[in-house]
DNA sequence: CCCCGGAGGTGGAACGTTTTACCAGCAAGA
DNA sequence: TCTTGCTGGTAAAACGTTCCACCTCCGGGG
């Protein structure tokens, strides 16, 4: 494998001035530097990042922690986040937390141990101890989808109880009286802000909040969506039905039709996320719409202004709204 | 920053033994193997990755190079791989090539300079340099959906022709006597096999596959499947439409909803991935079921098997084949 | 003519592990 | 009693960079 060295002793010159041309090319006198240079494509020479991450103190890598990488919300997220880092020379390490804690914890032991130079996370629990462990390692944290847990920290999230509240409201005003909340895992902090969001609507008409009925699937897939649907259709339908997030909105819609129950006729659907397929569905599904890719985008520049300008940098929490989309499903 | 030094202080050891207790803790007798964890657990010691590789001369990283993230075929690939990787205790680094040769080169050089084990790759050229240039440095390659450039490598793949010749074989079966194909940029071979699939079908039924109606759209996306329809109304609107994938297949649908064609009564649609939204759409797509999470699951443990055992491993070369899935939109 | 300062370059010590060679102690076999 | 071999441990040399202190020119101001 072939080294700085090498380079040196091919182009005559010493492994630091080597080490200049790669890292501050500026300094070093045209002649030699296209001396360096050559000898580095004729030998094939790659640089050793941990070598580089080692001596230097930081690496160029990041860390994305994420809930669901099979929900779009996420894949979106993250496309953001590949494209920026890439942009500035970033290699993104990917964790899927899948909702457990646990493996949450052990995906930032494995990004602590590759000494990242910082994490974008959607935590799955609430428990901000462990993230704050990464600060101790001088890892930089910016939470996505989430609100702060401490000043001195970035954030960028989206308004879930606004969110929860516009969706139900937007039921209630197309003349829905019981409304059915489906939700994921009550630890997702995005599910219990939206569910407290969807009672927030119904005070708002003088309805009683606690009359909301909330069924809680133990993940937020198509696949749970039908099992909760079929909690639904054993009781008393509710005209109305609020899901957490549009994965969940689509296994409910399918449950239904395959019921022979008629959406929006005797029961309207929104989703949350807005998701692609949502409007590609069966009856094209309302839903609350996020600016998923952007998340991705600014969490990854906060981040890297934290990590390259930490004097300068200023922490940021960023809230935004989300936004009602009606389509069929609540017409 | 603890390191192992100071674990080793703490303990009364040597560092020598610390890292036994890490790597080997076999080795080392019970009482003092329980010192030293005991003096990581305080001090909050945790293993500098980069130091290990440097010394150790390989990494516990992978990484994963697709053509797009946003599709729900990757995504899925995407979680058999990290699935397994992080079983094992890998890392995986996730790069996007967005179907650019170009971002996939800068994106190899990252991998590269990582020094990652091996690197699971959908190509996004047919240019095997490239992916041979990795190997030349040490890092081991297993093509994903792609088959294997040489016989020394793994690759893990699903039958394209065969798939694209099954879902015209279907179009052809119902009744169409015109079919059109919606393929992607056919720089890609998944795009390139799956419509000389779809012309042995048409030869199998004594047609003449020339007038296979070929329209190339941009990108694999939902949106460009909608331009790509926008051209087939432009002239005579074929019977029968096979689309290279199901995001493309989902645009086609829903812009010839929205221009007033009926599917499947004017025109039959089919799919290719059978990715979990076909079920859900407005007309029930019609796809071609690959084992998508299988695909990353065995990639990987190849690839592992082959960084971790290099002198029993066997390359292999895996070929499933797809299966039709006959929904609405080909009733 | 001397000194100063900047530009361009060198040498070598660090970074935190892993690993190899080596050593001490001890038990068992002859 | 002396070897032999094993167990549990140590010391120190790498691994490939980066970066600091230092050196040598060379041109220009005094």
């Amino acid at each position: 494998m072939v080294s700085i060295k090498d380079v040196a002793a091919h182009a005559g010159v010493s492994p630091g001035t080597v080490s200049n041309v790669l890292n501050r090319p500026g300094k070093v006198a045209p002649a030699t530097r296209e001396r360096v240079e050559a000898a580095i494509k004729e030998l094939g020479f790659v640089r050793h990042g941990s070598a580089s991450t080692l001596r230097a103190g930081h690496s160029r890598t990041i860390g994305l922690s994420v809930i669901d990488i099979g929900n779009p919300f996420f894949t979106e997220v993250a496309a953001g986040v590949e494209d920026v880092a890439s942009d500035l020379g970033y290699a993104v390490i990917l964790g899927n937390s899948a909702g457990s804690p646990d493996k949450e914890d052990r995906n930032l032991r494995v990004l602590a141990e590759h000494r990242v130079r910082g994490v974008l996370i959607t935590p799955s629990g609430e428990d901000p101890g462990r993230i704050d462990r990464l600060r101790e390692h001088g890892i930089s944290v910016v939470l996505v989808d989430h609100p702060a847990h401490r000043p001195d920290q970035c954030a960028v999230a989206v308004d879930d109880v606004a969110g929860g509240r516009a969706a139900v409201a937007h039921l209630l005003a197309r003349g829905a009286r019981s409304v059915a909340c489906v939700t994921g895992p009550l630890t997702i902090r995005q599910c219990v802000e939206r569910c407290d969001g969807a009672r927030a609507a119904l005070r708002g008409a003088g309805l009683d909040p606690a009359e909301l009925r909330v069924v809680e699937a133990a993940t937020m897939t198509a696949r749970a969506g039908e099992k909760a649907a079929a909690e639904l259709l054993a009781g008393d339908l509710p005209e109305a039905v609020f899901c957490a997030n549009d994965l969940l909105a689509l296994g409910v819609l399918r449950a239904l039709l395959r019921a022979g129950v008629r959406v929006p006729e005797d029961v309207a659907l929104i989703g949350y996320d807005d998701i692609d397929f949502a409007a590609a569905s069966t009856v094209s599904l309302s839903s609350m719409r996020q600016p998923t890719y952007q998340l991705g985008r600014i969490a990854t520049e906060l981040l890297l202004d934290e990590c390259d300008n930490p004097d300068t940098h200023a922490h940021q929490h960023i809230m935004f709204q989300p936004e009602l989309v009606a389509r069929e499903s609540t017409q």
